[in-house]
DNA sequence: GTGAAAGCGCTAACAG
DNA sequence: CTGTTAGCGCTTTCAC
């Protein structure tokens, strides 16, 4: 393996004009210069990133912490992950993945090793145990997500309150008056606390109470599976319901599934908006989605940009919420006449 | 930041009796080992992995190599990910992102970087670029998927030739007699080399052979349009079809919904056998999808498992092929009397 | 503009 | 069983 008192040596020169060359951080002639890269070409020298990380104090790399354990993430988290990994490679950083449980120990053992210059977390919580760790040492970070006490750290998040009152003003727009939300608050625990649901309920009682419509919220599971029954309980829970939005796209398909048996069509006599929510997914639905498009990847190298802004500026750059856009499919159209359960 | 030293000083012993109870390199009396376990745990102490890498020559980093720009990941491409995360961390490793393109100069550079003890090549090609450097480099590494000499590389893959055997075998077992299987080798250049199909391709010839049937191979592109296209083409390219095998849950799903619009029934009319397939994707499919469960999550913790094992015993493991499991669903049924090109 | 030298925090002989 | 010490390969003052 050659090192750089190797390629000194072929240059003539000493390793720290090497340094400063391959560094750029000090002057050196130019011809001197160019002796030492032919030295680089000619012996395929290349730095050894750890011995350049003990001496500088900096990894260029970057963690990547999701919750390992909890549900799957989704289509968007798979985007986000590859979009930020790409975009950290742009900027000479590496992504390392960090599974592990919503701990802040684990947090801190991760920055203990110092093998990271900063950390990325996915499926922040409102009270995030991993934060405080953060803070403490001094690591510079970015959430995806929002704590509930946002001014306190660097984040880029869907814009949740925007994304539901779209879908919601669509279905109004189109004369819809019973709008049904569904979340997973209700289901289980560690929904309790998480973001996009909790988010997501509070602008949606906040819209509907300025369109004069009821709040009306149904839980339900995230998988197909939850989404079919969801079908079967909406005509008897909900049956002047018209509308559904729904978080999840796998229970949104179901949905659609469940329907479909019941006799019942979409969006003749029910429309649906499926949040967060890829094309790709949408597609797969018959008939096709109509879906507030979720900006996986856009949030991906925003997350990576700002925490290396921060990095490299010292300034924490202002929050950024991403909107989700409307994606007309075929799954949302005028209210019908008589409502699901009223027939 | 406390280091090493300060541990010592704090136990009264030197360095290198710390450095032999964290790594537990060397015989330590329980007594000194409590005292220094003591001091530890007093000062907050964390082993820096980056000057440990330096000393040791082991970042205890494994990276994951995947295609940046081509066709995304499925579902269990992610599976794999996630698996092959949690997996090193239980070994102690660190997994890293490596998005790059299929070629070997970036590897090269990964590879002189000595930020990685070892690397997991995901969506490998017959013909893969990447395996020369990491062959030359010495480095451990893991193949998902086959070169065209498997024989020279550590690798685990899906059995797919076991797999379409199988699903040809079941669709056989039920009656049918002319079965379709659709691959999108012809689709673009990138696939003309791509293992999955080109094994499936061969497997599929010699298994339709062995049954005394003619071996029928449709292209198609990967997502759910091409799949609805798909179902117009089939039904007069391939009139006398009765069960289709796809390579592409995308594409199945498609090709679902556009058989549906066409009046055509599932499984009646025709039987649909997804090949590299989730549960959850099966789910989503109305029917749902009778499937070769791909053994997504098996397979990332299997790689990691063997390249673990060959980094510490010095030895290559041998391959390992994983079978896809038929998933029943309601996609798959003896065969019409009628085939849907002959009414 | 270039070089000498002191670390970065730890591992791993080697000596005792 | 424990300590001394020489690096790992590079960055970064500080002289020249």
């Amino acid at each position: 393996m050659t090192t750089m008192r190797d390629v000194a040596e072929h240059a003539g020169v000493s390793i720290a004009t090497v340094s400063f060359v391959i560094n750029n951080t000090k002057p050196v002639t130019q011809a001197t210069r160019a002796r030492i890269e032919a030295s680089m070409e000619a012996l395929g020298y290349r730095p050894n990133a750890v011995a350049r990380a003990l001496a500088s104090r900096r990894t260029r790399v970057l963690a990547l912490a999701y919750p390992a354990l909890d549900h799957r993430l989704g289509g968007s988290g798979m985007e986000f992950m590859i979009a930020a990994a790409r975009r950290a490679g742009e900027h000479g950083y590496h992504l390392m993945m960090w599974p592990g449980t919503n701990d802040g120990r684990e947090m801190t053992d991760l920055l203990g090793q110092r093998m990271v210059d900063g950390v990325i977390l996915m499926e922040v919580q409102l009270d995030d145990p991993r934060v405080r760790p953060l803070q403490a040492s001094k690591t510079p970070y970015a959430l995806i997500g929002r704590t509930a006490d946002p001014s306190d750290s660097l984040h880029v998040d869907i814009d949740f309150e925007q994304t539901v009152t779209d879908a919601v003003r669509h279905l109004y727009d189109l004369g819809h008056r019973r709008i049904v939300l569904v979340t997973g608050t209700q289901v289980s625990e560690s929904y309790y606390n998480y973001g996009p649901y909790v988010r997501t309920e509070r602008a949606f009682v906040d819209v509907t109470a300025r369109l004069g419509l009821e709040p009306v919220i149904v839980a339900s599971g995230h998988d197909a599976g939850a989404g079919r029954e969801l079908a079967q309980r909406l005509r008897t829970e909900q049956p002047d319901a018209t509308a559904v939005v729904l978080l999840n796209e796998f229970a949104a398909i179901g949905l659609l599934i469940g329907l479909h048996h019941q006799q019942l069509r979409v969006p003749d006599d029910l429309s649906i908006v499926s949040m967060v929510t890829s094309d790709e997914m949408a597609s797969l639905a018959e008939p096709t989605l109509t879906i507030m498009r979720s900006p996986g990847t856009e949030l991906g190298e925003l997350a990576v940009e700002h925490l290396v802004r921060q990095m490299t500026t010292g300034q924490r750059p202002d929050p950024v919420l991403l909107p989700s856009i409307l994606v007309p499919g075929e799954s949302t159209s005028p209210p019908p006449h008589t409502p699901i359960g009223r027939r």
